[in-house]
DNA sequence: ACGACAGTTCGGTGCTCATCGAAGGGTTCC
DNA sequence: GGAACCCTTCGATGAGCACCGAACTGTCGT
């Protein structure tokens, strides 16, 4: 049974612009710090920290402390979910009741999608899988390249990897998929690789969303460079 | 796109205790008006007028003025679903995830429960319209009786029709079923209806929920007094 | 060890909004 | 027509809370 105080205290979480703010930007499934929220939001850190312990207190959100840093993201996917049929919500227009396009464009999601920009969804983690064997390696939270990783990367996409990086992003991050639930390759290293495969045509847009698909081009790209084979129409 | 503004607006509608109660109170498919919800909610009938202004402003409920009465409903199913989404996560315990469960329970809400004090889903849709030729007449919005379904509608129940009625609640009312989008009979008629079918044990609660079952005993009784046979096993 | 940096705690400020009572407008019943 | 009733509008009040800056703690790089 569930009483007002409590639909009331779940629906306060996100009854404030700042912290809607927040779960709308965790939303691509990234885990973001605190900081970064704070200068996405236009808050200050002090006011992002007091949002970021009620997400957390009221179970939308996790966290993860590592070194001076504080990495929040969404607490699972139903929280994904909730999000999702929210905001499908606020948007105007027909075709709002669960219908079958958005059953499709969910799934389109799941197959393959940018993650803020980087590649996510099941095309993701199979690009991350199929690089462990060349030069990248996971390393407890996150991942490092070999020498060897980066020279093979930096051919691929080419880009110099001596010449020095402005802002201070790391290389190659862990990112977590909440619909495949997998880490897979962000940071620079996952953003030059997704903007490669972009330029390419190896994977295109579908619509104006996140959703991407993979192309023919693709497909031999995929097998030429990874040896891999991701198939595009839904499994099962 | 959804701003995080859009966001906020639509969740500040359910973060007052008093909006959430009443948005928990409609979610039984009924019609109330402003000055039940007032009282449920125990607050003022001003206050209540206020909240339901901002609840219709922001599309979550619709309303019908009728007489010197007010009543409002939730504006459609995805409504009382998004309400259930959320009452769910403030229930704690494991399956959370939309699991198999969830959805069977959904399937047997929709088969026949009780809403508020009468009967709906298909099988109160069907009864109603079993009633209809036999002295239940569909009076602009809403339902009367005629003499003869009166009595008719006593013998069953085992009521005294000519006996002063404690209260003013109408006799018979229509009630919009959120699941099968028809109405269906409420009132005190509809009350007493579903009082004779627990007591004989025609339909049965499934567990502590609305949920309701029909017995062997009630498809005798359906069919003996109204002529109907209800299916109690999931169509198609 | 030192400075730079990420995040936190704390006190103060100002705004939003939920609430009520009183007064007023319609509607229904007698 | 008058009384009872349902609802609404309008101020006034008070509580909650989002926000910031300043001071503080802990971590990383040099």
């Amino acid at each position: 049974m569930t009483t007002a105080a409590d639909l009331a205290g779940l629906a306060a979480l996100l009854a404030d612009e700042t912290r809607a703010g927040i779960c709308l930007a965790l939303l691509d499934g990234r885990s973001w710090t605190a900081g970064e929220l704070a200068a996405h939001t236009g808050v200050a850190p002090s006011t992002a920290t007091a949002h970021l312990h009620r997400l957390v207190a009221g179970g939308l959100l996790v966290e993860r402390r590592q070194g001076r840093h504080r990495y929040v993201q969404l607490a699972d996917a139903s929280v994904a979910q909730l999000l999702e049929d929210l905001a499908t919500r606020t948007e105007p227009g027909p075709a709002r009741t669960g219908s079958l396009r958005a059953v499709t464009a969910s799934a389109a999601l799941r197959r393959g999608r940018t993650c803020y920009d980087h590649l996510a969804g099941r095309l993701g983690v199979a690009v991350t899988d199929a690089m462990s064997g060349r030069g990248l390696l996971e390393r407890g939270s996150g991942f490092a390249l070999t020498p060897a990783g980066l020279a093979w990367l930096a051919d691929l996409v080419g880009w110099d990897p001596a010449q020095p990086r402005p802002g201070r992003r790391p290389l190659a991050r862990g990112c977590l998929d909440w619909t495949e639930r997998r880490e897979h390759l962000g940071g620079l290293a996952g953003a030059k690789l997704c903007e490669t495969f972009l330029d390419n045509r190896w994977v295109v847009r579908i619509g104006s969303g996140r959703a991407v698909r993979l192309t023919t081009a693709g497909h031999a790209a995929l097998r030429d460079h990874l040896g891999i084979t991701v198939t595009c129409s839904p499994p099962r």
